[in-house]
DNA sequence: ACAAAAGTGTTTATCATACACCCATGG
DNA sequence: CCATGGGTGTATGATAAACACTTTTGT
């Protein structure tokens, strides 16, 4: 099967060659005014014309399917280098109506502030949901959406990977409502702090909020090379 | 594509269509002797004839993935209802030599007092082999079985799934060396007693091992039942 | 009696939890 | 001076870890 694509550096619309009845398809979680949202896309053409689902495309013949899935990212967002990880394989043999297609589904944690809105080939429209206001996709889209949420709750308690949907400089407070929006828990402000700074993960940037009507917090910023020391003896982010 | 395959009830060899450029491998852990260890089979046929890998195939047009698995789970060991969890998509697009193939790898825990030897289609063998004794394997196989053990070990730290390795009857001490083996660590006898005993997980059958040359020690089973009234709550399996 | 593993008891340090309280800032 | 969120202190109970000890069984 060959499908047309627009070729990153030359920007012209070239031909290549995609595998056939595998597709991907991204779930991009991102974190605003205190709430989980997932970035949908309006599909502009074939049967599905009008509806939403979750962004997805073909593997080209040359590329892994972790590069098939950066590049429709990138596509997508106009980020190069976010959180992404692979979820799963979903085969239901009828989860597409039009024969027997197998989708690899990835999940990825973006920064709103970083994104860049690139409506794609097949995306007449591209928008954030509440994770709330979801509601019924294409395909086997929701059972992936569910999937992935199920996953990330997990992942989030064994990983420090929420910091990927706070932007650059947080606060702790910051911090810890993206733990209680994620995880769907109520916490307890002082020992929340205590238990992060014990971690020593993060770097106190020596900033302070500015322009709050209230006390300004201290800024902190997630250090991936403080990280990567520390990795190996396991943490526990059970809160 | 189309491949033979031998139905399950009449016992006939008949054709049926499969999937093109996608396959399932599967790792299968066992316990024996204090030791983890992998099903591998030995390639009868094609460029890898002679060679060991993990037991695989492919997939039909008319059933899901996770169909899939089973069925060949069950052509290869005879159990048919057995633990088994996808792992990930395998995708590199040099994994294959002969054209693109992505895999869908899974992994499967079994008793080892279950199984019952049955040399599939494509394999002239099948053997057990103790982790430490696994050599190169074909293609990208040493790749899905490290990340399976590695999702193994994330595995059994969250959830009780240990339990299908042993014998349906067992004692605390055989339970304690799973552990040991599969995370790589010494625990202590009395600690680990209380850990597990509290968590109300295991039934005591009220009996006892014969002839041993020491005290005997008291059988326990693993309670499903048990397990799905308490496992709303989560466990924690750190060790 | 001894070896070997089953199984119990106890001490200690550490940690999670709960909650009272003080601090800084803008309106 | 009050509302808002930032940030600290402390008492309590639960738990993990270390290890000394007793029990049972076959040889």
């Amino acid at each position: 099967m060959v499908k047309k694509f627009i070729d990153e550096e030359s920007g012209k619309v070239i031909e290549e060659k995609v595998m056939n009845a595998i597709t991907i398809d991204c779930v991009i979680f991102g974190f605003d005014e205190g709430k989980l949202e997932v970035l949908l896309i309006e599909h502009a053409e074939g049967i599905s014309k009008g509806k939403w689902g979750l962004p997805g495309g073909w593997i080209k013949e040359d590329e892994s399917i972790d590069e098939a899935a950066n590049r429709l990212l990138r596509e997508l967002t106009g980020i190069s280098n976010l959180y992404l990880e692979q979820l799963k394989a979903f085969g239901d043999p009828k989860r597409f109506p039009l024969g027997r297609v197998i989708t690899i589904g990835y999940y990825a944690l973006i920064k709103k502030e970083d994104y860049d809105v690139k409506a794609g080939f097949t995306a007449s429209d591209a928008k954030w949901y509440k994770m709330d206001d979801v509601k019924h996709l294409i395909y086997d889209h929701n059972e992936i959406l569910n999937y992935s949420l199920k996953h990330l709750r997990n992942r989030v308690r064994q990983a420090p990977i929420g910091f990927n949907l706070l932007p650059e400089k947080f606060t702790l407070l910051q911090l810890m409502q993206l733990y209680q929006e994620i995880l769907n828990v109520e916490l307890d402000k002082p020992n929340f702090r205590r238990k992060i700074l014990k971690m020593k993960l993060l770097a106190d940037l020596k900033e302070k909020e500015q322009n709050v009507s209230h006390r300004a917090a201290k800024l902190y910023k997630f250090d991936p090379d403080i990280y990567k020391k520390l990795t190996e003896k396991g943490f526990n982010f059970e809160m």
